[in-house]
DNA sequence: GAGAGATTTCAATCATTTCTGAAACGGTCG
DNA sequence: CGACCGTTTCAGAAATGATTGAAATCTCTC
């Protein structure tokens, strides 16, 4: 089985198909998430091959319109995942991938609290902020101050709606904690933690109920 | 602001209003993951309104047809976020999300790892392993038996290439290694960690770089 | 085992997202 | 300036995904 001496136009041949193959897998995944297929195809182009390559070259690798490939690179630009780069005398832009695997998850993290769990938590802030004036619940529970026909039933209705709400809201908070921890102070933040996390040491807590 | 006196009635409008928000905020989120936004709305009804609900509920408070209704609890039930449960004397069948939020992500992330970062992982395997016979790197690096004209730069790209597959392979392999520790072991593990790492205790590590 | 009620399935429809191609734009060089 | 080269924008086309509604299936009960 070792025994396949290739030549140079195999051994080209063999490392584009597991390119390939690498675009075709971490698309899938991408299109799995919030993302596009062709933008994660486009990351995964710059990353595994390692060199900057410019419009044309995406185009033509991935199969895909100048509109298309432009629009998937500015979206990864905003991601802060690609950064552009330039070559003496030559005036197309070109792109490459961070290099480095860690910092291009930080980013995609960092982007999708931003994006999605940010403005939830505002949302439930504002439904708490409202449901708390409107429906105040035990804070004032024994001030009287109540409409006389008050039910009693509905009342608790309210406050297990409240405590679920508070649940989930906090819920997110320490989930934007963490991860603010993890993405933006120190660099190597998500790293250690998850190395440590991962390590023996911490293996004691991980028995069967 | 606080003298607003509610009738009944109004209270129980008001608690409608919020559970909507609510649930427009987390279908809004579901959408923006790989889930159907309906689905995410049901989640959200079942979980804000704490009662067990029937398909008829479902459908007339989220304005979905049946079939709708009916395939998404079926999803729900999948990812094990619900439950059914019955009513004496009452045929028809309910259904209730699980009350505790961080069961509920737990259940959440164990699905998704499973449905997105296990297959990635298995095609990067595989590729690697194809790459790993027909391009073999370093290990034989020495061991003369190759092809007269080998080019030394394309060996170079190949081994660059097998570097960057590896880290990605790493990368997952800690990402996967880490949820297993949160979700399969002890139930606790997720919230516990958590709190740790949000806790003071660690704050030292969060200086600027 | 027939009927009634409840649930599931699925082809057709509808909505949303993604992609294309061509036109508009912008900067650079002669 | 104005021709050239490259990039961005955007309206419509294509692809994909979600939803419906009605028929098929299931499951109690009598």
């Amino acid at each position: 089985m070792r025994e396949t001496p290739q030549s140079p136009e195999d051994q080209k041949r063999s490392l584009v198909e597991a390119q390939d193959g690498f675009i075709a897998a971490f698309g899938q995944m991408g299109s799995a998430w919030g993302i596009s297929r062709t933008m994660a195809e486009v990351q995964a182009l710059l990353y595994i091959t390692g060199e900057p390559l410019c419009t044309d070259d995406i185009m033509e690798r991935l199969r895909i319109s100048r509109g298309n490939a432009s629009m998937s690179l500015r979206a990864l630009l905003d991601w802060g995942v690609i950064s552009r780069a330039h070559k003496r005398g030559d005036r197309k832009e070109y792109f490459q991938a961070d290099q480095d695997v860690w910092d291009m998850f930080r980013a995609i993290l960092r982007e999708r609290m931003k994006r999605e769990v940010d403005p939830l938590l505002a949302s439930l802030h504002e439904i708490r902020d409202k449901t708390n004036t409107e429906l105040a619940a035990k804070s004032d529970a024994g001030r009287g101050k109540r409409p006389r026909d008050d039910d009693p039933e509905l009342r608790q209705k309210i406050d297990e709606h409240n405590t679920r709400l508070d649940s989930m809201l906090r819920f997110f908070e320490t989930i934007e904690a963490l991860s603010q921890k993890f993405v933006s102070p120190a660099g190597r933040g998500l790293k250690i933690a998850a190395t440590l996390l991962t390590s023996p040491l911490l293996a004691g807590g991980g028995r069967e109920r």
